[in-house]
DNA sequence: GGATATTTGCAATAATGTTGCAAGTTTTAC
DNA sequence: GTAAAACTTGCAACATTATTGCAAATATCC
């Protein structure tokens, strides 16, 4: 309950419904949620264009991180703790099981270091592995 | 000149404008193209329907796969001449150049296998890393 | 509690992607 | 080479997804 009112005071952001809701999701939520499974899980209780842009406010500061997936839906998931605005540590891997469609932050698992074509710079890397996840196998 | 014919035909494709246009497009390019940057670079000589269908057909045939993005905006590229229809071999970190903001297929760099954590199986895995490239540096 | 700042919802608009179908093109078979 | 069959294209209509301006509503600050 605190923990909500918690992070969005830690981001100096104002309390609101829609911000409250939408955060409660993503802390109940095991794996990431797309714009479509939010307005789903509000009952539409909020516009489409608050949604928008309360997932951008909170990516904006670092509350949660979007995840790259192959079939190019927007997936959303929340950082863990030491992410800050514009500094995420979301260096872990994301899961994408292909029985239950659901997506889940390996939150242990970091993204390997690759040795890259002289001349290339890494400054970030994003890694999502597709299979059968432990619920469904 | 033939290159494209000869892709073309041992896809089993019959051979069209449209075709032959876009897969010349992806031969030329260094990076991975958008479908706005196909529309753009054909003077919209084809209709959307038509480079939407075409691309789809690409991947279908493998001789394009797609790439996931942060910014979730869908990239083509093309597969290396092992791919398959149904099998890609594309198994090789993709680069994206913060600075050009060009797609870049790395395909000397595969993708290393990571330990999954108990019950979970890969079955593919994408990684994309941001940076800066070779040309900007 | 009232002034200020922020957020929300609505409406309009833009961008993106999909489907059915008739017309046009390519391929195949003769 | 030509005609039939198969496939591809373009159009129109539609669906979905995302963005912006602005007035009304809400939250914060004092």
């Amino acid at each position: 309950m605190d923990q909500l009112l918690d992070i969005l005071k830690k981001n100096q952001l104002s309390i609101t419904e829609g911000r409250k809701k939408i955060l409660e999701l993503f802390l109940e939520s095991p794996g990431a949620l797309a714009h479509a499974d939010i307005e789903k899980n509000t009952d539409a209780a909020f516009d489409r264009v608050t949604v928008y842009r309360t997932l951008q406010t909170f990516v904006d500061k670092g509350i949660i991180h979007n995840i790259p997936t192959s079939d190019n839906s927007i997936l959303y998931a929340l950082c863990k703790d030491n992410c800050e605005a514009g500094h995420h540590h979301d260096n872990h891997v994301h899961f994408i099981c292909d029985k239950c469609n659901k997506t889940i932050c390996l939150d242990d698992v970091t993204i390997p270091d690759v040795k890259l074509p002289k001349g290339f710079t890494p400054k970030h890397a994003e890694m999502v592995v597709n299979g059968i996840c432990d619920d469904c196998k």
